[in-house]
RNA sequence: GCCCCGAUAGCUCAAUGGUAGAGCGAGCGGCUGUUAACCGCUAGGUUCCAGGUUCGAGCCCUGGUCGGGGCGCCA
């Protein structure tokens, strides 16, 4: 008999003749005809588990079937028939019921059949995919990813693999893990009695990368239209529902752009994925809807549907101004808006995703392109940057347009205090050839919360890494 | 890093400073083409750890560990 998945199982004809294999997420008694069992099987390739149905005259019935507990794992063989019962269209009536594995002590196993808060779940991760709830957020995990690699190749976006190791010491971006093979208890000085990092893989300090941006660009100018998508780590000490310190990232990059440009391809990707994943997996996302936030997927549609809201800072800076909600941080031109005021703006006075634009300059990153004096009425000089904000979630996007103009790029660098020959190949490309590009940053951790209504980023990712948290 | 909250049965939680309980899960039995099943019985506890106060501490005090929420940092 032939091998198939449950997913297919489940919209198979009546009559076919297959074997399943699985895990047992129920297992229910009957005493009618003789006796039976009903065993809910379950192997991760779809969100509903199928029904066998066991007879009493299986050889093994009493011995083995009988005492199956959630979490066995099984082979099942049998016949697709059309379910008596209410619940399911179709199950299978079995021929043959192999136990490939046992449950050692039911009254223990972590994941028994009863609601789990996530934070216990969180604490036996090996084996909380078998949840319905883990199950769903991998298979979304997985199509978004796919999503995204479908949006950006159908586009002509090459995927670059910026390295992981870093050895420059200038990305700049918050505080980073440092990399190194020398013997802690045992470092090698310099004569002024610091650390002698020549002596060090590298011969000099290298770090796990924050951001592939600045390398991606390169790419950019070169191939037009890139992204990276891989891990990101952050040494932050952030104890927050919406940060990890592993994590991973999606980075376009493209050339002969502006914020605009770069605003329209965040609100493409956004609708694309979104639209992909409601259509290939809309039985997590009923899930979601049902129990995990109501109404998310006709937010979701509605996201799909319409244009991305864009809005000046210095616009959003007067919304929060004239409101007359009450903030416990006062709002003011020039500084960065608290948490409380990005909810208010995207939870409350719009109510869907918001593109905050054109930031002021001295609250942004040295390599976002300085706007016109004036631009959109602001006070001060602003940057080319954008940040998309979500209901829930916040931030889930940041990029801005590059600093493409060198005079410029190096009075930014002055400024900020940083070493202008750090940045050398970087600065070669506003030497050679300069074009206008932009490009964005989106967390895809935050987006899978985001589209499911996970409360909490560790629930998304499959083992969390965050301070003091490196389990499995 | 800062502020707040919490830790009691496998899980979720009760318990005025005075014999530690329930629901779910688990085991056994009953009933039933069952499906959040239902009914009955049973087992299950170093009350996070180390000290202290007290005749007596799950409860009060001190220190620690772990977890959660909020804020900051950001994606």
């Amino acid at each position: 008999m032939a091998w198939i998945k449950i997913r297919d199982a489940l919209r198979g004809e009546p009559g076919t003749e297959l074997t399943i294999k699985g895990w047992v997420r129920t297992r229910r008694d009957s005493k009618a005809d003789g006796g039976l069992s009903f065993v809910a099987v379950h192997d991760g390739t779809c969100f509903d588990p199928i029904q066998v149905v066991a007879r009493g005259d299986l050889a093994n019935y009493a011995d083995e079937i009988a005492r199956l507990n959630t979490g066995c794992s099984v082979e099942v063989d049998g016949v697709l028939v059309a379910s008596q019962g209410k619940g399911q269209s179709v199950e299978i009536q079995a021929t043959g019921v192999r136990v490939v594995g046992w449950v050692e002590d039911p009254d223990t196993y972590p994941v028994s059949n009863k609601r789990h808060s996530f934070e216990y779940l969180r604490e036996v991760a090996h084996l909380r995919t078998r949840t319905n709830t883990f199950g769903a957020v991998a298979r979304v995990r997985h199509t978004l990813a796919c999503a995204i690699h479908r949006f950006f190749d159908e586009r002509d976006f090459f995927y670059v693999h910026t390295p992981i190791i870093t050895a420059s010491d200038a990305e700049g971006a918050g505080q980073m893990f440092q990399v190194s093979t020398l013997d802690m208890m045992n470092l090698p000085q310099t004569p002024e009695g610091g650390v002698d990092y020549n002596e060090d893989f590298f011969a000099r300090k290298a770090h796990l990368t924050v951001s592939g941006q600045l390398n991606v660009e390169t790419y950019c100018c070169s191939l037009s239209r890139v992204y990276t998508f891989g891990p990101t780590f952050r040494a932050e000490n952030s104890n927050t529902s919406r940060h990890l310190a592993e994590f991973w990232m999606i980075e376009p990059e493209i050339a002969f752009a502006d914020l605009g440009d770069n605003a329209r391809l965040a609100d493409e990707m956004l609708k694309f994925v979104i639209d992909d994943l409601l259509t290939r997996r809309a039985d997590d996302m009923k899930f979601f809807d049902d129990r995990i936030e109501k109404g998310i997927v006709d937010r979701l549609r509605a996201v799909a549907e319409a244009p991305l809201r864009l809005l000046p800072y210095t616009d959003a800076v007067k919304i929060l101004q004239e409101c007359g909600q009450k903030f416990e941080y006062r709002v003011q031109w020039g500084t960065d808006l608290q948490s409380e005021h990005e909810r208010y703006l995207t939870e409350l006075h719009f109510k869907q995703p918001v593109a905050l634009i054109n930031y002021p300059k001295k609250i942004k990153a040295f390599y976002m392109r300085e706007n016109d004096p004036g631009t959109d009425g602001a006070p001060e000089a602003t940057v080319a940057a954008m940040d998309l904000l979500v209901p829930g979630v916040g931030e889930l996007i940041g990029g801005s347009q590059r600093e493409e103009r060198l005079d410029v790029l190096d009075r930014r660098i002055e400024e900020m205090g940083l070493v202008k020959e750090d940045y050398w190949w970087y600065r070669d490309l506003r030497r050679y050839g300069t074009v206008p590009h932009a490009g964005y940053g989106l967390g895809f951790e935050r987006l899978v919360q985001y589209v499911t209504g996970m409360q909490n980023i560790r629930d998304v990712i499959p083992f969390p890494r965050a301070p003091r948290q490196a389990e499995f």
